[in-house]
DNA sequence: CGAAAATATTTACGATGGAAATATAAAAGG
DNA sequence: CCTTTTATATTTCCATCGTAAATATTTTCG
């Protein structure tokens, strides 16, 4: 179990020396990949294992079943989400540019990996009780937390508050990303004519109580 | 086998003259309480037709597909949302109560119908493009999109304000039931001690730029 | 009544996830 | 080095699924 023997470690996906290589990492891959090119229903244990070349059995070793398999990608789909966010967080300057530019990562994110994302909140799909996928999910909640540290809005002095602060964040941009991503915004847009598919578009204007820690000012 | 040749006709649904009587609303009917009573998973299509006591294909008349009969309990899924929020609606006697009590009631049916739902904002099941279930979902929408009408924020104003505030609020709420119906809240509730499963915790506190039209006052 | 349409059944098929038994390769230990 | 043990992968089999096609039955309508 654990890593491989004998792989070079810079490569991004091990080396073989079991009987396939590293299979674990390799049907993770394999998902994801899939999920990029198809539509989630396609995505079945048997297809991904073909596209590994093993067995359709092979998969059981490592992961149980598909629901274990799918839960690994999740994870994996996680680290990607905190990586998205974040990334477009080195660009922004000031806070609520942060605030900005994480909201409109996890929305692209969203749009831009639908199948991926559909299945990281799918409880249908996943466990989250799993260890590792509540350790991504958490990474990315992570970023979200911090943005919402010294939000000015009128529940954040009140009771866990950051905590109210963090869940409304939260709630506000998976809500917008989920109906974005079903599809559900584009009916109606036409009514006004714009495109309008920016959270900005209907994110208060939030402020912030206080100075940055020692990260940041606005 | 069937149920009764000779039914009451006016009862809520179509009369049953043919073999089954409605086998349309049976089906429909089936597969809700089903949902109630199971994980959306155990829902199939067989399933669906042992309980009503038909073949497994009888529902392809009325219903073409499986995907078809999902859009149409998702339908009804939609007509029985609306209705909960305005139950709870009923109650409230000014705007920002009348506000609460459909945000209540949007995240309330998302937690004791879990299932039914999830099976409502899939797109992945359900044919959104059906008149039927935009209907239904219209309907839906419309009692967020009243609630959202003269909503004091910072963007009522802006061109196409009242869109944007609808857009708003259903994100918010959106986002939590399904946060919340998907279990992702639950883990770090323990955290403040308190349950706090509750939207109202979470919602700026939003007034109202003018007087109601001719409903109420708050 | 008789023709036409609607409704339901039977049978068959390909595909899925999982279980069990088996095979094979790597690791461990003498 | 060789054998035992463990890890990994395959083969075979099975129950279930949704769908299609052909067939049967009933209802509607002329």
């Amino acid at each position: 179990m654990s890593i491989p023997p004998t792989p070079d470690p810079q490569s991004g996906d091990p080396k073989r020396t079991y009987h396939h290589g590293n299979l674990k990492t390799a049907l993770i891959t394999a998902g994801i990949d899939m999920l990029e090119e198809q539509c989630f229903a396609a995505l079945s244990l048997r297809a991904i294992a073909a596209r590994v070349g093993v067995s359709h059995t092979a998969p059981k070793n490592h992961f149980g079943s598909l629901r274990g398999l799918l839960t690994a990608i999740a994870t994996e789909g996680f680290v990607r989400h905190a990586a998205f966010m974040r990334a477009g967080l080195s660009d922004a300057s000031g806070r609520k540019d942060r605030l900005r530019a994480a909201m409109a990562g996890y929305v692209r994110f969203a749009m831009e990996h639908k199948s991926l994302f559909l299945l990281m909140f799918s409880a249908q799909h996943c466990d989250f009780s799993d260890p590792e996928l509540g350790l991504a999910a958490a990474g990315s909640y992570a970023v979200l937390a911090d943005i919402a540290t010294g939000l000015d809005w009128d529940k954040a002095s009140a009771a866990d508050g950051q905590r109210r602060a963090e869940m409304m964040l939260w709630s506000l941009v998976h809500g917008y990303a989920q109906l974005a991503n079903a599809g559900l915004f584009e009916p109606a847009r036409g009514r006004a004519g714009g495109q309008m598919l920016d959270i900005a578009s209907i994110m208060p204007d939030f402020g912030y109580l206080t100075e940055p820690a020692s990260r940041d000012r606005d």
